[in-house]
DNA sequence: CTGGTTTGGTCAGCGTCATTGACACATTTT
DNA sequence: AAAATGTGTCAATGACGCTGACCAAACCAG
């Protein structure tokens, strides 16, 4: 593979975006453009590298980032419906079906009938999937951990609130869910 | 598969979020890994949320994440190589050419001759390619920048560290070949 | 100049993960 | 009894990755 991008130059004058003269409100415009572009390619790359262990795994078990989605979200909340899952993965049923599936046929994610209500299936984590559940997590706790040490505790936080930050309402209220303390 | 603290249900349930109230060892330990599964959370919500402005727009244009992708990178780098692309990318030729193709036919990217180098193809935004590109990254803005308003700026500069943590080290070297100054 | 390598393009086929629409079934609610 | 809800399933579609194979143009080294 080329190792690195050679610098062929470029042909074009870099046209500036509208053709707005140089100014000093335009130069804080731009380095703030600047700093968006940065947080573009860092979620790019950091989301795929965060994400490339777990893929390997997972590949060689013939499943995919799905699998993993149901294992992580099932093992946080074990108990939860059907209905619920799909709620925090935003897909649909038929979506969700192609992967829980398998994964109940092979033994990885247990299936309860509801006690209050029987149309409802409680999903949880056989052994099995608690094992590769946590397989999967270490491998990206690894990873994580790295990240965290380098950058240090104070930028951890910041991070949070930022990802939090980037998340839509709904988003927010799921993730209170999932952490919500159970009983 | 490390037979691990069982997490399936805590009996000892109080993992109130607020910092360390007693420090046994094996609580540190739940802490961390509460800790980690919160940033698989945050990443998992952030990043979708993060993208779903974008890809809403490129749906009514019959285009995907890969086509803007193509778009950010072109955008950010005029003139770069098609193998420098793929280099950035992580994906194959084949792959690359089924939204290259189009975007090139369609007249977003223009495609130029390398001059030290003929068989290259030097890649660049055609004003059209601008103007969508334009138009994504606005999106994308809008929502950036409530997120970093939210977190604040100590946030900010801790959620670059940890992003940038989170890449790999092919990943920093490309990461830094974008953004090294032109000329 | 010739032969090997590099850059890029293309055909053909496959797998994953999402979509929509339609329908079925059990159970709960009204 | 009828309606609404929770779940499962069939069929078709599309986006975005992959591999393998092969080709052409251009560059480069002997």
């Amino acid at each position: 593979m080329p190792a690195m991008p050679e610098r062929t130059d470029a042909p074009t004058a870099e046209p500036a975006a509208t053709g707005a003269p140089v100014a000093a409100g335009r130069n804080l415009l731009f380095l703030r453009e600047e700093e968006l572009r940065l947080a573009q390619d860092l979620l790019f790359f950091g989301y795929r590298d965060f994400t490339a262990g777990a893929d390997q795994i997972l590949a060689e078990l013939g499943m995919g980032r799905a699998h993993h989605r149901v294992l992580h979200f099932v093992g946080r909340r074990p108990g939860i419906t059907v209905g619920a899952l799909l709620g925090i993965l935003g897909i649909t049923k038929q979506s969700l079906a192609r992967v829980l599936t398998p994964l109940v046929e092979e033994e990885y994610v247990h299936q309860a009938t509801g006690r209050s209500d029987r149309r409802q299936r409680l999903l949880s984590l056989t052994p099995k999937g608690q094992a590769l559940e946590r397989r999967l997590f270490e491998r990206q706790r690894e990873w994580v951990m790295r990240a965290y040490r380098e950058a240090g505790p104070t930028a951890v936080e910041g991070f949070r609130r930022v990802m939090h930050g980037l998340m839509g309402p709904e988003a927010r209220a799921q993730l209170e869910w999932l952490e919500r303390p159970k009983g």
